[in-house]
RNA sequence: GGGCGAUUAGCUCAGUUGGCUAGAGCAGUCCGUUUACACCGGAAAGGUCAGGGGUUCAAGUCCCUUAUCGCCCACCA
């Protein structure tokens, strides 16, 4: 027996050397894993993409719950003899990153501006590429199974190229177009952003109601009188009795000092019981009254620029801030004996999920991708949908998950998603920050070039940069070497796993499904699982500000990969949040050392003879075979249907209260008190089958220290990692 | 305003096709240093499975309802 199981188990003298035996035996690629001959040539293909973490920074508990789910999936499909690829890669992040490099140049004493576009860009690289390494060596730490031949990263040139290809595809097929329109505007970011970043905040505010000037017939409600600069109209419900003889009417007022010319309209988005029930309509300001105003045709008037401040010529607010402005107007009503009533109320304030500033509504030249235009699918894989059938981008995701095509864990996201596409709005795909994929459109007058560089100096390109999420929105094919036609995206496409956060269904999962049907006529993945929050030990979100966050690293040298890994999975269903523990932790810490030393005692106790199945197997043990393999059958079948939280548990539960305190405790007896010889070899003979089963069947969970039993126990050179799984 | 989730031992949580004498970790009680392991073993204790109603031979598990907490979505200005 080796030495080494006299001692305690120490992760830490083995976890960083196993990583490497693994690396250097290249089994992670799978195309080695054919050549080698450890996988069949002809074996099912299994692909999964790592969902690539931000290079903000480092890796949360929540990445490492991520790695040990996807890690543990992959080493079991690839002992079950599949052509197993995982592919890892990192997010470039765009306006997290650019925003966390801004904050630190700020620290020096630099603003962006002063640096330059490419100089900005140098720092910001250089920044993602040590989060780059910093992540790279996290994930080793964890033991995940990635096949770093093929890392990939959301900005390099070959999803740049992915990139070009999509975005060209999709405005000749006019699913792309460029319009101003009214679109959220982040005065602190200067960007534009999507309606998913969009975090809403209720705060108390006051809502006045007043009229624009003493021969105006109606008050209206507002809790933003200094937008009302901007009004150009005023709507009405269509059956309010109260308004409807001025519907129609056009008055030429002067409020505060501006000129304004309200048009009284009726809409049925008017809600009669709110406020006076007439509202000021303020079309360049407000998503709902731009959208009136294209139903009514009102003139567009903005005053409100990019900084937000007023812009207008009213004396009394022109040049002030929103809030200022705000101040000015009030108090101008007041005096001017106006204003009829302020209330308090509760109303949600949209703000910038990276900035935390308060959007402001502007009209703005913007890309967009149309998700409700039909266009003909060019190519089709999807069951239900024909080639050339006319098909909207809303109805393609839709269909992907409603025809069952793509299956989501738990199943209840399936109705958000839902009711995400029904509510969904066309994508605002441009950014006015420097760090991203470059717009690639080049402009000369009128015309305009899409897709490739003209490389004519006449011609300027596009300065804004793609959101980010339409580059991870390409990830799952982007990787395998879309849009040539290679062999790993014809083999592993589609992939057969999307394991990610619950919290970016919207974000990522919808619009991966959106790119994958539209661009190849085929699914991403056939499965979501989606995990939920790693919270800390009193169920509250992990922060870096607040303190409470969990650095997976230190867990990781205290107690081991293995120990967290479990940690992160018994128990753990999909969808639901966890309280992360650091007694659960040391619980499978010492589970580890279980493990180390029941392999202690059955090495002690049996000779590699008895590796070998004898000829008499005493019905008891035989009981006890039968016993494991019927296990082995169902966390089979539950391990098939991605029931990691449950296998984990059957698993300790099987080794420590089954085989080490009754089989173990049994073979004591049998040993020291033989019945017969034939007796005793069966027992040692079950011992050291049960052992060996066992480390496979643990593997996927606890890589490490199993493979480091593996090749102490083991004297022909296999590898645990490329075992055989055990379901017989 | 709409949707979803949670409520199980002192604490944190499993229990996902209804069959449980309801489990795990931690904490706590008693016993045990028997050569795998004190990072251990054995034993006991602890729960009207949020409340109420229903379906069923059988309900923690399914249905209805109430309460509390939490999350997501939404253009009442």
């Amino acid at each position: 027996m080796n030495e080494k199981f006299l001692k305690p188990y120490e992760p830490k003298e083995v976890e960083s050397n196993i990583y490497k035996f693994w690396e250097n035996t290249n089994f992670f690629n799978p195309s080695v894993c054919i050549e080698k001959g450890v996988t069949d040539k002809n074996a099912e293909y299994y692909s999964i993409v790592l969902p690539p973490p931000n290079v903000t920074g480092v890796l949360h508990l929540g990445h490492a719950a991520m790695l040990a789910i996807e890690d543990a999936i992959v080493r079991f499909e690839r002992m079950k003899g599949k052509r197993t690829l995982w592919v890892p890669g990192t997010d470039h992040a765009a306006i997290a990153t650019q925003t966390k490099v801004e904050k630190l140049l700020q620290k020096e004493g630099i603003r962006k501006y002063d640096l330059g576009r490419e100089e900005f860009l140098k720092r910001v690289q250089q920044f993602a590429q040590e989060s780059h390494d910093t992540i790279a060596t996290q994930i080793k730490a964890m033991g995940a199974s990635v096949d770093w031949s093929r890392e990939a990263f959301t900005l390099d040139e070959a999803r740049e190229k992915a990139v070009h290809a999509a975005f060209k595809r999709m405005y000749d097929d006019g699913l792309i177009y460029r319009k101003e329109k009214v679109i959220n505007w982040d005065p602190k970011g200067q960007t534009v952003i999507s309606d998913d970043e969009i975090v809403y905040e209720t705060r108390k505010s006051t809502l006045y109601t007043f009229k624009y000037s003493p021969d105006f017939p109606i008050a209206i409600s507002t809790t933003r009188p200094e937008t009302k600069f901007g009004d150009t109209a005023v709507a009405v419900h269509p059956s309010d009795e109260r308004y409807s003889q001025y519907v129609g009417q056009t008055f030429d007022i002067e409020f505060a000092g501006e000129k304004l010319s309200i048009k009284i309209i009726a809409d049925e988005h008017v809600e009669k019981e709110f406020g006076t029930g007439a509202l000021g309509v303020t079309p360049a300001h407000s998503q709902i009254d731009y959208d009136m105003s294209v139903r009514h045709n009102l003139p567009i008037k903005q005053v409100i620029t990019e900084y937000a401040k007023m812009q207008t010529s009213s004396e009394l607010v022109n040049g002030l801030k929103v809030e200022e402005a705000r101040t000015k107007t009030v108090e101008w009503l007041r005096e001017n004996n106006l204003l009829i009533e302020e209330k308090e109320m509760e109303q949600n304030v949209s703000t910038a999920e990276r900035t935390g500033a308060i959007i402001e509504p502007l009209p703005k030249l913007q890309w967009f991708v149309d998700v409700n235009k039909k266009f003909k699918l060019k190519q089709s894989k999807l069951q239900g949908i024909t080639v050339d059938q006319e098909v909207s981008l809303k109805e393609l995701m839709q269909h992907a998950v409603s025809s069952g095509q793509i299956e989501i864990l738990p199943d209840r996201f399936e109705k958000t998603y839902f009711h995400w596409i029904d509510n969904l709005r066309d994508w605002c795909i441009s950014r006015q920050i420097w760090y991203g994929h470059q717009i690639p459109v080049w402009y000369k007058g009128e015309e305009l070039i899409v897709g490739e560089d003209p490389k004519d100096s006449s011609y300027t390109r596009d300065e804004d940069t793609l959101d980010t999420w339409f580059s991870s929105a390409l990830w799952t094919f982007s990787t395998l070497g879309w849009p040539e036609q290679t062999e790993d995206f014809l083999n592993y496409h589609p992939t057969n796993l999307l394991e990610t956060g619950y919290d970016i269904i919207f974000f990522w999962v919808a619009r991966m499904i959106l790119m994958s049907t539209y661009l190849l006529g085929e699914i991403p993945f056939k499965t979501v699982y989606l995990h939920g929050l790693v919270r800390d030990a009193k169920g509250k979100k992990m922060s870096k500000s607040v303190g409470n966050a969990v650095d997976p690293i230190e867990m990781i040298e205290k107690y081991g990969a293995d120990a967290v890994r479990m940690s992160l999975l018994v128990g753990v269903g999909p969808g639901s949040d966890m309280n992360f523990s650091e007694d659960k932790v040391r619980a499978y810490k010492k589970f580890a050392n279980k493990i180390w030393n029941a392999t202690r005692f059955v090495l002690e106790q049996t000779s590699d003879e008895d590796i070998s199945q004898p000829s008499y197997i005493s019905p008891e043990d035989q009981a006890r075979i039968d016993e494991f393999s019927t296990l082995m059958q169902e966390i089979t079948r539950e391990f098939e249907e991605y029931k990691l939280y449950l296998v984990s548990e059957k698993m300790y539960h099987y080794f420590w209260h089954t085989f080490a305190d009754i089989i173990i405790e049994n073979s004591k007896k049998r040993i020291q008190n033989p019945i017969s010889d034939e007796d005793t070899r069966s027992t040692k003979y079950l011992l050291r089958f049960l052992l060996t089963q066992q480390l496979k069947a643990l593997h996927p969970f606890m890589p490490f220290i199993t493979e480091e039993i593996w090749q102490t126990i083991n004297k022909d050179n296999t590898i645990l990692m490329v075992s055989k799984w055990p379901n017989q």
